[in-house]
DNA sequence: AAGTGAACCTGAAGGC
DNA sequence: TGCCTTCAGGTTCACT
């Protein structure tokens, strides 16, 4: 499912149940997602109690402190994949509830909480049917040298980002534009469909050089800094309106977002570029093994 | 070194 | 209906 306003959503779904709570049982349903389960995993997280969900791109990150607190400061690094997703069932004492969601053959693993928030249980199942994604864990003081997280690139959100920094990362680049902002490195958390969102609002070809966005002295050129704009703008309304819905895709309370009603380039080949002084049509090629849309006549 | 393509895996959608 | 091909929000590894 996810880029970064899509996983964003799914921490802002899952912190009201999961902060505080404690987990009863771990329910590995299977010995490996895209890698196998780390050795003790369910060992390490029964009994301890939630303090926090936090985010760095595209990764979950669920802090938590032991029983035992001498072993403490563990976090689990939870990546989505192309298909994962969290789904929440919550049991309050006294209160009639129906639909306890479906399980499906893809539920792979199951948080039992008890506690904090909760007034009863809850059960919060990770499903994906592709298993790409994956749960490692590591120590919060190590987490900046976990490998998942070195040579990151800064966030697309917040101060972070600037058209300065930009500039540096796309130096000497002679990769298209559109696979330098895929690149986690140069920027963590963009995807196939922001990148495409936002080289649209730029007016800037995905088949660019990136070094051609980069003044010879090393300053963002004007283009430049108006796509770090860009990029922020559309980030945050992704995030706003609950991330995107593709193929069903839910948020943890179960709700869609809605913000694929909003794309103007992804998954948009053939219709009119939404621009109102262009009169191009948007069209879809491939670069690097992916579909990227972009209208030829207005993004140079 | 940098850039491209294949691999990982399942399901949905479209063509015939 | 069924079979086949293509494609999908990501990352990593193995090649030029």
């Amino acid at each position: 499912m996810p880029e970064l306003p899509e996983v964003e959503t799914v921490r802002r779904g899952l912190a009201p149940f999961m902060e505080g709570a404690i987990i009863e049982r771990l329910e590995l349903r299977r010995a490996d997602l895209r890698f196998p389960f780390p050795a003790g995993l369910a060992d390490t997280l029964e009994g301890a109690r939630i303090v926090s969900l936090g985010r760095r791109a595209k990764y979950l990150l669920i802090d938590f402190s032991p029983a035992d607190a001498q072993t403490g400061d563990d976090v689990l690094i939870a990546h989505l994949g192309m298909s994962g997703s969290f789904k929440i069932d919550e049991a309050v004492p006294g209160v009639f509830h129906h639909e306890r969601s479906t399980a499906s053959a893809h539920d792979h693993v199951v948080f039992h909480l008890k506690g904090g928030p909760l007034k009863g249980s809850a059960t919060v199942t990770y499903n994906d049917p592709r298993r790409f994604g994956f749960m490692l864990l590591a120590k919060r003081a190590e987490l900046n040298d976990h490998p998942s997280f070195v040579g990151m690139g800064v966030e697309p959100v917040g101060n972070a980002l600037s058209p300065e920094i930009l500039a540096k990362a796309l130096t000497g680049k002679r990769t298209p534009m559109k696979a330098a902002l895929l690149d986690q490195r140069v920027i963590a958390g963009l995807g196939n469909i922001y990148v495409c969102e936002a080289l649209w609002r730029a007016r800037l070809s995905p088949r660019r050089e990136a070094r051609t966005l980069v003044r010879k002295d090393g300053r963002p050129t004007k283009r430049l800094a108006n796509l770090t704009g860009h990029i922020r703008d559309v980030i945050g309304e992704a995030i706003e309106a609950g991330g995107s819905s593709l193929r069903d895709h839910r948020q943890a309370d179960g709700q869609l977002g809605y913000f694929q009603h909003r794309f103007s380039a992804y998954d948009r080949q053939g219709s009119a570029c939404a621009h109102d002084d262009c009169a191009g049509t948007i069209a879809r090629i491939v670069q690097s093994g992916r579909s990227t849309f972009y209208c030829p006549a207005c993004q140079r």
